[in-house]
DNA sequence: GTCTATAGACGGATAGAC
DNA sequence: GTCTATCCGTCTATAGAC
């Protein structure tokens, strides 16, 4: 896994050491950057309203990133840290049913709490990912390669339903982005403002149904001892 | 259903009658400012580069749609036309299985045959819906609360497995849509330069998959008479 | 290290010839 | 109805004072 040298690269247009102030400031850029760029996308984001958002004039911005594409550069390499997380569970090891919920909730976690992050990556892709195209040629492939191993051999040992390992990601990812990239849809269909916990534990629910439906594993868990807590269904209004 | 008047609406700003060289011409600007629209986002996206793709010189732009901002529109209510289609077979008296696999197929579809239009429609949510706030909190919520009402019966009716139609709905847009919207993805993943028609019949049985066990139906369906053709998995290399 | 003021490039829109 | 030439606004990026 080579995340450390992902992160080290974006580290890489920048300034080497790191002062306290300079951390600081780099810190609330980069969180003000993922904010704009996530609403706007690239093109429509000004460093005139990074900066604002940020809290710095605007040319404090170009002395700690060269140019508007080192910062999206930089908010993208943050971001795709996060994307490769929480993969580790699924091994031919684990229990399926487990290393599966455990994955499934990552995700939507993640669409919950980090929703920028989320639309960043998606406008990138969307738009022929040309920043990341070496990432996701490279690395991510690597990675659902040996995932998608593991689904393959959970099939072939007779621990879960026959599923196309590789598709069972993009179904998977498309199933829990969805909520923070299409937010302002799901928001308008369920007449709502913008999605509460109660939407969250429910969708993330949903979504679970779906996953071990598919994978042909009994849902909810029936084999899990009193060591969890009993309250499964969060579905409350 | 005021499909119709969506449609009406989007001509509204045009002059009304149309003669045969408007109709072209507003055809070919239509086609290039949906490609242009999808790769590059509203705000990426230049007049310039969009005369150039439909062939006409620039100001003809501004002479059929009074503005950009117009013409984007215009673009958008052609596709919102196309994403309300084919959903009149969830009925309460269809065949459950047979109307969720002509939907699953007609959004499958229209992911690969107008991948441009529904990269402009993510977009567009992406980034706040801001030009169809209105249809999706009207049309879209009306739709979705009919069609959820339907899964519903057939849940109640033990004729599918308990499911929340509405997040099926959000599952099912996000399972489909990937394939279009996130296909650089899809292609960086599986290693190829662009999606081939065998990829397209993996990903529509993979979906489908989904969907029917989800549901707790067959798949491959059992019940259907020697009518269809026989060859129902198309996954060839 | 930080900010004011501005240069330089570009895109949307229009005036006016044809 | 169609296109050439151009205006005006906005945005990135930088020069230079502090």
């Amino acid at each position: 896994m080579s995340l450390r040298a992902i992160i080290d690269k974006s580290l890489g247009d920048r300034p080497a050491a790191k002062g306290r102030i300079r951390q600081r400031q780099e810190g609330a850029i980069l969180k003000a950057a993922e904010k704009v760029f996530a609403r706007a996308g690239y093109q429509g984001a000004t460093l005139n309203e990074i900066a604002e958002t940020a809290g710095v004039p605007k040319p404090t911005l170009h002395y700690y990133f060269s140019s508007k594409e080192a910062l999206y550069r930089a908010v993208l390499d943050n971001i795709l840290a996060l994307w490769l997380a929480e993969t580790d569970t699924l091994t031919v090891d684990a229990d399926p049913a487990a290393a599966l919920e455990h994955y499934v909730r990552a995700k939507m976690r993640l669409s919950a709490e980090r929703p920028d992050a989320s639309r960043v990556f998606a406008n990138e892709i969307l738009h022929g990912a040309g920043h990341i195209g070496d990432f996701l040629r490279s690395e991510l492939r690597e990675l659902v390669r040996d995932r998608a191993d593991v689904i393959a051999r959970w099939v072939a040992d007779g621990r879960i339903a026959p599923v196309d390992g590789t598709h069972l990601f993009f179904t998977l990812w498309a199933a829990t982005q969805t909520y923070a990239d299409f937010d302002s849809q799901i928001c308008a269909v369920l007449g709502k403002a913008r999605q509460t916990a109660a939407d969250h534990a429910r969708a993330t629910d949903h979504v679970l149904t779906v996953v071990m439906r598919t994978c042909g594993l009994p849902w909810p868990r029936t084999d899990v001892p009193p060591t969890l807590p009993e309250a499964r269904h969060t579905c409350s209004t």
